[in-house]
RNA sequence: GGGCCGGUAGUCUAGCCUGGAAGGAUGCCCGCCUUGCGAGCGGGUGGUCCCGGGUUCAAAUCCCGGCCGGUCCA
């Protein structure tokens, strides 16, 4: 019997069957051969729904759900970002609900936020993007609904039976589902580090939940380990819940109703017949996602519906495009709020692949509307069902607007970069088509489109996506490894932290733990305790000393934490011996800097979210003297004006002395309480945070954040705060460079004294600088313009001159050598060389004395060219002298070494002659 | 994080494979034609060929390293 086996169904009449199509056992009240998933049988609920007690939209399905099982002993727990990275750094996106615990809450390290709890938690997943739009059920975007149970050996909270009968009850009392409608498929479940078997549920071909008994734990080589936790791992997809509601074509018909029809309006698509969509849809429920993304996937289901694919493909397509707008608008704006901006690596790729796709449909379809257009109509949606986006409409619609502008130049490049090769009379390959996507980015479709405008051939394969793919597969990659200073911290406990007691401590006592001396002559200190603050979470660690009772000093150079200990590298001034007290002053005017930077950092931030925008996360922040630098996610340079902005906005929070104060939490405890919003500093290992935040007047918190940094007890301490630059990182991160307290008054001296220095060398006041500059700017260009002139002059004379004295007449061509004995640019050569050349039958050598050697360049005019180019002249000489060199046609050079001019003179005259007359 | 493509007058771009006087278009200035506009014709102007190193007699071109931009994939 089936690990699975319940006796809750049994008592219902369930019985155990296996599905003569895929082979998997499957739980039914009523006796069936199929279990009831697709693509085993194809949807039978469209048209028809089972669910009688119809919820009326999205929101309310999400609702019920939550009050069921709240009413059912389960605290409903507040949605989590979908950008995982905040907290883990395994996984970039969220892609289902169990990832918001793993892996503090499912390794026992952390306790749940409540235990049972319910939560609706948005997710993303890009495995099927290809097919969404398509399948009619699949999504990039979902909010996945489920009840967890957190089950520790010594406590049991619920397992398999509760968990059947209250997924059992919602689908059937809550929601109305006749029970023989639904069917238990037995599978197993893998994902985050985790696995357990599962029953999927199914109503009448579609899953619409997945009840997971995750009690292992994945091994990296991919073998299975019994975890002492058990959990109950369940997830309930809202969006298809309420598609079976209302028994609507596909997926999207339901969840973006009348979004899908504002969007038919403004695009002029006709709305089609449902019943068509209907049978589409249940067709492709049993295509395979391979079959799905082909590109001649409609023909084939006119072909299977006896329809004509002609008319009926640009009406899918369009119905596809307008899904995939809805969809994929949907998710961008998710993780746009969660601080992920399209660019061109890491996570931020995966959102500039949903603008781009929406792009490509839109380009492809030719419809008549503006991007910024669809993507306003899909915002004002949204935010009414989810009201944090309001904030961010005009974010999404300014770089959507931005990516639209990439993707026409693209496109743009594409066209000369087709053109060049239709030009050049050759074939566009499979090579170029390559090319053109993975270098410009655009995909063969639109060079399709390109070509039959510009009437060239052009042939696209139509697994030209598999065909890419092999391609990359190809590709390998490299590990890298880091290596760390090893210092044995083997039976010491963790360093007692004294600038967390009081950040404000500057000189302390202690005791030498240990004390380890490194081949390069430091010394690695362990004290007992310790005021020094080792580096960590963007703050560079504290200088100072420590002085021993002996009176040795050691200079404290670095601070850095193994583990729980922290250790000093020093250098001593003599021998250090474990166990004696020592004194250490922390170099206090540094460290108070640092903290003011610090606690400059966090208002900043703040500050910067409040004037850009809620999509501003930080990206990554260095403290340091004199200038810290905050790396923010943002898709553009700020203006100056909102530079000023934020500078203002800093000021005001410094002037009026918000409280800074910091608390000890647990987890998950620290979110529930503040939000992921504390998770600004990146992945945290721990599960215990330290939470710092400033607070209003009236005790509304002006910042949070999870942070292991020091900082000041009162705003007002920053003093000031001035950023010095901004600048763009890489796409999608904004770099911005400031400094706090008396480094704000260094700044304004050292822009000072750059200043007074430059109108001391113009002579002129501070407001003509930049008149002044223009003038000599132009003064130069002009004295260039006139240096080149008499260069030129003189080269010319010395032509003449040598014209008339030293000119040698070989058959009609005259031989003209010049010794250019005064420094001339090459470009005044080449320029007079020109002129002379122009005339018929001149060979012009220039010889130059440059150090110990002599420079020859030749010149000759065209007709010249025809007797004897300068290559075979050159050659000829290298042959019969000491010299390398070659050429063209008419020009060309050599040097000479060790030999003299005048002999130079002679044996070019001789060889040229000889070879001329030839 | 990795791969690929690119960086040449104010702007767009050819040349690069196969090293040998940096070319075209557009803009700007002057002149001509025209009643004027538009346009045309002629002349002129504008370059650290991204930076650094190497190879070479010679590098925009070949090699190595950087910077910047684009793009695809995890």
């Amino acid at each position: 019997m089936s690990k699975l086996a319940t006796r809750y169904l049994q008592e219902r009449g369930y019985r155990r069957y296996r599905c003569k199509v895929c082979g998997s056992y499957f739980w039914s009240l009523t006796e069936r051969d199929i279990c009831g998933d697709s693509p085993c049988q194809p949807y039978m609920f469209i048209g028809d729904s089972p669910v009688r007690k119809k919820p009326q939209s999205l929101v309310e399905t999400r609702d019920r759900y939550l009050t069921f099982f709240s009413k059912r002993g389960h605290t409903v727990v507040p949605k989590y970002p979908v950008v995982a990275a905040r907290w883990r750094e395994d996984v970039f996106l969220v892609g289902a609900s169990i990832y918001v615990f793993q892996p503090w809450v499912t390794s026992g390290i952390v306790p749940p936020p409540a235990n049972p709890l319910v939560i609706s938690q948005p997710c993303i997943r890009f495995t099927d993007i290809d097919i969404v739009g398509r399948s009619g059920r699949h999504l990039t975007g979902f909010e996945m609904m489920a009840h967890h149970a957190f089950n520790y050996p010594d406590k049991e909270v619920y397992w398999i039976e509760e968990t059947v009968r209250l997924a059992h009850e919602f689908f059937t009392q809550e929601l109305g589902i006749p029970e023989e409608e639904i069917t238990y498929k037995e599978s197993m479940w893998m994902g985050g580090g985790n696995a357990g078997e599962c029953f999927e549920v199914l109503v009448r071909g579609l899953e619409v939940a997945t009840l997971v008994f995750m009690h292992y734990k994945v091994r990296d080589d991919g073998s299975l380990e019994e975890m002492p936790m058990k959990i109950v791992d369940t997830g309930y997809g809202l969006e298809r819940i309420y598609w079976l509601s209302t028994g609507l074509p596909n997926v999207y018909e339901a969840v973006f109703q009348d979004l899908v029809q504002d969007l038919r309006k403004i695009m002029n698509i006709a709305t089609p017949d449902f019943s068509l969509l209907s049978n589409i849809c249940k067709v492709f429920s049993q295509l395979s996602s391979e079959d799905l993304s082909r590109l001649d996937v409609y023909d084939r289901v006119c072909e299977k519906l006896g329809l004509d694919s002609r008319q009926l493909r640009r009406v899918l397509l369009e119905n596809e495009a307008l899904y995939v707008i809805c969809d994929h608008a949907r998710s961008l704006s998710w993780m746009v709020n969660d601080g992920v901006l399209p660019s061109n690596s890491g996570i931020g790729y995966l959102a500039r692949l949903l603008v781009r796709r929406v792009l490509r449909y839109l380009e492809v379809l030719k419809l008549n509307v503006e991007v910024e257009e669809v993507f306003g109509r899909c915002m004002s949606w949204l935010s009414r069902i989810y009201p944090e986006l309001r904030d961010i409409e005009h974010v999404i619609i300014e770089l959507v607007s931005l990516e639209k502008t990439k993707f026409r130049e693209a496109i743009a490049s594409a066209k000369s970069y087709i053109e060049k090769i239709a030009r050049r009379g050759k074939k566009i390959t499979i090579d170029d088509l390559v090319k053109l996507y993975d270098a410009h980015g655009v995909p063969p479709e639109l060079v399709a489109d390109i070509c039959s405008e510009k009437g060239i051939p052009v042939d696209i394969p139509s697994n030209f996506y598999s065909i890419l793919l092999e391609r990359k597969q190809k590709e390998s990659r490299k590990v890298e490894e880091r290596s760390e200073e090893r210092i044995d911290i083997s039976g010491i406990e963790g360093t007692r932290e004294l600038f967390y007691e009081d950040p404000y401590l500057r000189e302390f006592e202690s005791t030498i733990l240990r004390c380890v001396r490194s081949r390069d002559g430091k010394y690695y200190i362990i004290l007992r305790e310790t005021a020094f603050y080792p580096e960590g979470g963007g703050q560079p660690s504290d200088r100072g000393t420590l002085i021993l009772e002996n009176g040795v000093t050691c200079n404290v150079e670095h601070v850095f934490k193994v583990g729980n200990v922290i250790i000093h590298k020093c250098s001593c001034n003599g021998d250090v011996a474990e166990g004696s007290r020592v004194v250490g002053r922390v170099d206090w005017d540094r460290r108070y800097s640092l903290m003011k930077m610090h606690t400059g950092t966090h208002v900043l931030l703040q500050a910067l979210r409040r004037v850009l925008g809620s999509h501003v996360w930080q990206a990554g922040a260095q403290k340091d003297v004199p200038y810290s630098r905050l790396d923010i996610t943002h898709y553009k340079v700020p203006t100056e004006d909102e530079i000023r902005k934020v500078e203002d906005l800093c000021q005001n929070v410094i002037e009026r002395g918000l409280k800074v104060c910091d608390e000890r939490l647990v987890r998950t405890e620290a979110e529930m309480r503040y939000g992921a919003r504390i998770y600004q500093g990146g992945f945290i290992p721990s599960p215990v945070l330290r939470i710092v935040k400033i607070v209003e007047e009236n005790g509304d918190i002006y910042d949070v954040q999870a942070c292991g940094g020091t900082h000041l007890r009162s705003t007002m301490e920053i003093g000031a705060l001035k950023i010095v630059r901004v600048e763009r990182l890489q796409e999608g991160v904004i770099r911005v460079i400031f400094t706090t307290g008396k480094h704000v008054v260094e700044h304004v001296r050292r822009l000072e004294n750059i200043i007074r220095d430059l109108t001391h060398r113009l002579g002129c006041s501070e407001t003509e600088l930049v008149k002044k500059i223009d003038k000599i700017l132009n003064d130069v260009t002009d004295l260039e313009r006139k240096c080149r002139l008499l260069e030129k002059l003189i080269v010319r004379e010395l032509v003449e001159k040598s014209l008339r004295e030293s000119a040698l007449k070989v058959g009609n061509i005259t031989v003209v050598p010049v010794i250019i004995n005064v420094e001339v640019s090459d470009q005044s050569l080449q320029e007079v060389a020109r002129e002379v050349t122009s005339r018929e039958g001149i060979l012009l050598i220039f010889l130059r004395q440059v150090d110990s050697r002599i420079i020859l360049q030749a010149f000759s005019s065209s007709d010249v060219a025809k007797v004897r180019s300068v290559r075979d002249i050159v050659r000829k000489l290298c042959e019969e002298a000491k010299c390398r060199g070659g050429g063209g046609e008419t020009s060309g050079q050599a040097v000479f070494t060790g030999i003299e001019l005048n002999n130079v003179l002679n044996i070019v005259k001789d060889v040229i002659c000889k070879i001329l007359s030839l």
